[in-house]
DNA sequence: CCTGGCACTCGAACTCGACGAGTGCTAATC
DNA sequence: GATTAGCACTCGTCGAGTTCGAGTGCCAGG
């Protein structure tokens, strides 16, 4: 039954390729004696494994190297490895103390990308209608206010309006009164209504819309995506094994990220445990020397975490860290 | 007076080096016949040059490159440069539509990236003391609350804490009256006075005294200092002139945060209008290959924006462009 | 189906020499 | 005294040539 052994002569490829940074051969696989056979047997092996397009060699007489299907086809026959002890403890006692959503984040981006050694990232929790607690105004300057929502799911959002006009402090006080009597408590189309009615009326101040149409939005769930990253170092890292100038390109992916979230969104889509997009799967050349490993995380597991680094990485070890912080922010997240 | 024409030799040194990355020889520097004098004149100014520590040659028969020490001599002999229209205009259209202090920041960081193509930097703006205008409270789950203070100076800081112990609605909504009858309009000293009475009284909910101190904390000018960064791919982009080696620890360093708080925090203090620090005056090994042009912003100049970038960088047009997003920035900010 | 053996391939690493950019020094010139 | 022209010298870069060996594919025998 060859074909079994070539699945193990996949496995040991990938992890040797992984561990070296190095090609592989037959000869060195076939004296670490995992597999019970002769240097000559695992060649034949590796010539129909080439010839599946699993493997591939940089030159001609050169060991192998898994192709991006290789490491799919070691991925995809991957049961979860249970993630380390130390590594457990550290997750407790690093997420256990923050202070805010914002820190949480923060935190959790940090501790994966040392748990990985890769680059972390953290998508924030998308969010959902929600009711409105609380809208406050502040002045800022003569021509400018800052319009603060409080919702009830514990989430802030903020943005300054322009007031087009001078606007008596008077006018000031009661428009704010008014808004939080109009608009507390409600939510989505009753939310809508009542706030278009509110500043549609009769003698309100000329900047009511602009308040009326901001608190919808962040009712509605918050007003943009983002994701941040860190341990950009690891890509640069000696031995991350991307060369030189394939990862600037990688590192504005990250930063802009439209493409990042599009990617996440893609993958969450697939509704696995964990995700995972090995090379060009990632259908974005700048990253088409890079996986991302990925899981879901938070109510109705909307949000993603998930860890970026040389298609050459240790898939186990980061699938298990990335679903354990995945968990353990759902926990805190979920509250 | 060869005095003066050894600053232009410096000065066509730095320039031609900076231009074309490659160690510049007396011939080369005798052709461009800006200087007026046969290349042997110029080795001779050029060993003058070497000696006084400012020139120095990679290797014996190559031509000559600047010192941390020839960059610093010349960043001080240099006048201001104008800024290019096409970049003020840029500033103008970036930053004009920002919908609130984070969206400024953020764009202000990419703006500066794009506009010197290096590793651009923008500390928060820091916070004076301001009054209290409204806190809220919102339960998130049985047993924790998040804390929103809105100041007066239109600031918006959030927490989460512990509630220890149930408490009923109607306990949560008499603490939010309270702390808020307690706490708005005032300041410093008197704020917390009147909030450590509150949170002392006889019959108080359990948790008082952290939302108290987070109060304080949030009036005294928010929680914590923090940088953000943009364009970190200028730094490893062909021709960026950084080894592959030494851009890891610079990603490091601008993660971590701290070391560099601490450097802009040194730079605030020199006072100038815009401060640079060169290689290895950076005190720190990580950035001992990049330099750092830094301007103050904002009320009272307290926050920094920066450029950091290979020692080799173009210092006028840096300078030129932290500058003018520095004075647009306070503009925006002292609203 | 596996294994030992063997001829073959091809990149890595090294040596070698020609080349030339750039230098420092000296003596002549303004 | 400052500048210049000339010249011998240094030393890294570049390309060609060479060796070395890891790794291969294939074949014949178990």
């Amino acid at each position: 039954m060859s074909e079994e052994r070539r699945r193990a002569v996949l496995r040991a490829i990938v992890e040797g390729y992984v561990s070296t940074h190095e090609p592989v051969g037959s000869k060195a696989l076939a004296e670490a004696h995992t597999l019970g056979v002769s240097s000559a047997t695992i060649r034949n092996d590796m010539a129909i494994l080439e010839e599946e397009g699993l493997i591939a060699q940089p030159y001609t007489s050169a060991g192998r190297i898994p192709t991006d299907l290789g490491y799919r086809s070691f991925v995809d026959q991957l049961a979860a490895a249970a993630l380390p002890d130390a590594h457990k403890r550290a997750i407790g006692t690093f997420l256990s103390d923050a202070v805010d959503l914002n820190d949480v984040v923060e935190r959790s981006v940090r501790l994966l990308s040392q748990l990985t050694r890769q680059v972390a990232v953290v998508q924030y929790p998308s969010l959902r209608e929600s009711a409105v607690r609380r809208i406050e105004l502040v002045r800022m300057g003569a021509e400018h206010a800052l319009v603060v929502v409080v919702s009830a799911d514990a989430r802030v959002d903020q943005r300054t309006i322009a007031l087009g006009e001078a606007t008596s402090d008077d006018a000031f006080e009661r428009a704010v009164r008014e808004v939080n009597a109009t608009a507390e408590g409600l939510t989505g189309a009753r939310l809508e209504a009542a706030l278009t009615m509110w500043a549609a009326a009769p003698d309100q101040v000329p900047w009511a819309g602009a308040v009326a149409d901001f608190v919808v939005t962040a009712a509605r769930g918050g007003t943009v995506e983002r994701v941040v990253f860190a341990g950009a170092s690891n890509l640069a890292r000696a031995g991350s094994g991307l060369e030189a100038g394939t990862i600037a390109p990688v590192l504005d992916a990250l930063e802009e990220q439209v493409v990042l979230l599009r990617l996440l969104h893609e993958m969450a889509a697939e509704g696995d445990d964990v995700s995972v997009r090995i090379g060009a799967e990632t259908h974005h050349e700048a990253l088409s020397r890079t996986s991302i490993v990925a899981a879901a995380y938070g109510r109705d597991a909307a949000s993603l975490v998930g860890a970026l680094g040389p298609t050459r990485m240790d898939y186990p070890g980061t699938m298990a860290a990335v679903r354990a912080v995945a968990r353990y922010l759902s926990k805190v997240v979920e509250l």
